[in-house]
DNA sequence: TATTGTATTGAGCGATCACTCAATATTGGG
DNA sequence: CCCAATATTGAGTGATCGCTCAATACAATA
């Protein structure tokens, strides 16, 4: 005896849900909105996930993979980690206008809404955003091993900075400014990781 | 024939209001928690506030004029207008661990929040934002007048830069991460302003 | 102290919340 | 072609949502 066939897909139907969940917030979506987005009926939707909760849980798991391998491929490209990481953050200023507005991170997004309302949404988004951190602290080494950075740079303190440039970066995106300023902004940030390079030095000049 | 006196306290109120708007988020408000905190009754709220939006727009309000006026002490008691950015960036790093669990910046999560929901509180939202930014850029514009900045700096894109950096510290605080580790990104944050003054130079020195 | 205008009260409104489950539809195996 | 196993359905659950309003309590005048 086989099992009957699942007639949705599972992946569209997550896709779509985190993309619900990305636009509303947790609070804000509700179990109507689902319905229309998954188009299954309530019955459906908890079967397949439980709950509310879970299907978020599940829709942030979506997120981080596709965000962490999205990244990955960028890095494998680059020419060198620094030139990788500079192209990152300019990436974000040459997105689509309406992709722009959607452009908060989602984990950012998900912490905001849910601190002090759902410990475990939070403690997920925790981790998430850790190895998300953990991505841009190996590309630091890397770059002390091409000799790009010195090699007492500390690569944690730098991927936190990192990570800090590329959130406030996103949250200007979705407040909507200009792509004049985006585009400042973006220049600014990929500027300061390629003063980083070992071949730079700042001096304070002999005074008068 | 005069009016009754109001028994409740309009400002106590607003405060309480902000407090648990603060912590919860638009959404994840309710009347009754708001009810608890501000010990009044629906009918009560509603005579004074008119609805949960336009308390929460009062709440908002109260809460920028107090940041902004205390962004403006702040510098009036710093020694030079750079010296003073880079001194508010430094004191979020000194809040006590109570304090900077509540740390978000109000107005970014009122964005996070409302962003595709309410438009009203958005607009609000983007307009004290921009607000912010208008001091930011007097304060760089400050600089300026006193030669700490060479005068062709651009204030606008400075003040951008800045309140980026601003948010995503506040974004760090709201995480839970470590005292380390918030002290060392403030303390790149406050070193790239510092870093801005006139009398520093930046050099690629000879190759080899 | 009686009157009058206003502030406060809180039960309860209709709507919506997240969610359930008995009934039904659909499938592959025998 | 029928049956057993599973997926889907959607009306309906109790709880809670934001909010209202007739009733009540109160303070200032006359």
């Amino acid at each position: 005896m086989m099992k009957r066939a699942a007639p949705y897909d599972r992946d569209t139907a997550l896709s779509a849900a985190l993309s619900l969940f990305w636009s509303k917030g947790f609070h804000a979506t509700s179990l109507k909105g689902l319905e229309a987005a998954l188009n299954m009926k309530p019955g459906s939707i908890y079967a397949a996930f439980d709950s509310k909760e879970n299907l978020y849980l599940l829709a942030l798991e979506r997120y981080f993979e596709t965000s962490r391998s999205g990244f990955r491929s960028q890095m494998a490209k680059a020419a060198s980690p620094l030139g990788g990481l500079a192209a990152h953050i300019r990436s974000y200023a040459n997105l689509s206008p309406d992709a722009a507005a959607h452009q908060v991170c989602m984990l950012t997004k998900s912490l905001v809404d849910t601190r002090n309302t759902d410990p475990v949404i939070v403690a997920r988004t925790r981790s998430y955003l850790a190895e998300i951190r953990k991505e841009f602290a190996a590309a630091f080494e890397q770059a002390k091993a091409a000799r790009e950075l010195p090699a007492d740079a500390d690569a944690e303190r730098l991927a936190r900075r990192f990570q800090a440039n590329i959130t406030a970066l996103r949250l200007e995106l979705h407040l909507g400014s200009g792509a004049g300023e985006i585009a400042a902004l973006s220049e600014d940030m990929a500027r300061e990781v390629e003063r980083l390079r070992a071949d730079l030095i700042c001096t304070a000049p002999d005074s008068g």
